[in-house]
DNA sequence: TCCTTTAGTTATCATTTGATAATCAAAATC
DNA sequence: GATTTTGATTATCAAATGATAACTAAAGGA
């Protein structure tokens, strides 16, 4: 097996970009009136609603119980809708409200026009080459 | 200019699985005696070091007490060994100290190979087209 | 039916992190 | 030399997050 002596190199040197340009990001999409954990719920829920609280317990590593004080303060401020399970009455199914649908299609915007922003003219010339490379890593790395 | 379509897709997805991952990986690798701040502090040394306090607080998006603070405890946990700056008296210097550098060469080459495990023996034939897809990101979206 | 398991909630407490004011000493500026 | 700015520290308070116990109700099995 070869193993690349410069793979661990790039792969730390990207984490460590990446977690900087995504905490900047988040900083300026976040509604003021949502905590950290609040908002990466929502993101969570807007690529792949509906989820049960034990879902999202699940992805962002929290117990239950926290999972459930957060949503209920996110439902307080109308951020989202929950429902019950018609085969399952124990589980709830947990979905944006039409308010929490608003705000993150426009932090996702937000995020889209940074993002193409940073990139400078000759980048663009290479959009294509960057998504394959999202994509092969999505796939290979990161695959689940 | 052409907007790839896939583009933005292809990067949250890769965002939220980057998140996970490297979530679920500092959680094996940070010992029980550093809280997650802590820990992230020492992951930046062991990557640039020496840095001073202000340094830290910038790219940790700390203010300077708080970074401060956490220093302060990690000296007396005997992660770190500082110095005053020859130049500029003003200054302080932080670096890993000997069982700082130990615990961090030992926390690397456990997510390296956890990296490195988790992918198929496919995936081993494309490690060439990885650091490639890395080093593209690198330079261009992640780029300072 | 009775018991166990599962999904979720509420309440509570501890820890971690964030924010701010006050202070200090060295450097820079005037 | 006096004043201002910079880098850092300490102390303190507030807010966010983590952890756990006790509880409810529905589902599943014996």
């Amino acid at each position: 097996m070869m193993k690349n002596p410069h793979f661990f190199k790039e792969f730390v040197a990207f984490a460590s970009t990446f977690s900087e340009l995504k905490h900047a990001m988040m900083n300026k999409v976040k509604p003021s009136d949502l905590t950290t954990l609040q908002y990466l719920i929502l993101e969570q829920l807007a690529v792949s609603e509906p989820l049960t609280p034990s879902e999202i317990a699940d992805c962002q590593h929290m117990s239950l119980p926290n999972v459930s004080r957060e949503l209920k303060k996110l439902q307080e401020k109308q951020f989202i809708d929950r429902q019950e399970d018609k085969e399952d009455k124990r589980k709830h199914v947990i979905m944006l409200s039409k308010k929490g649908r608003e705000c993150m299609d426009k932090a996702f915007q937000q995020i889209e026009s940074m993002l193409i922003d940073s990139l400078s003219p000759s980048d663009r010339n290479q959009m294509d080459d960057i998504v394959q490379a999202l994509r092969l890593l999505n796939q290979t790395i990161f695959k689940k």
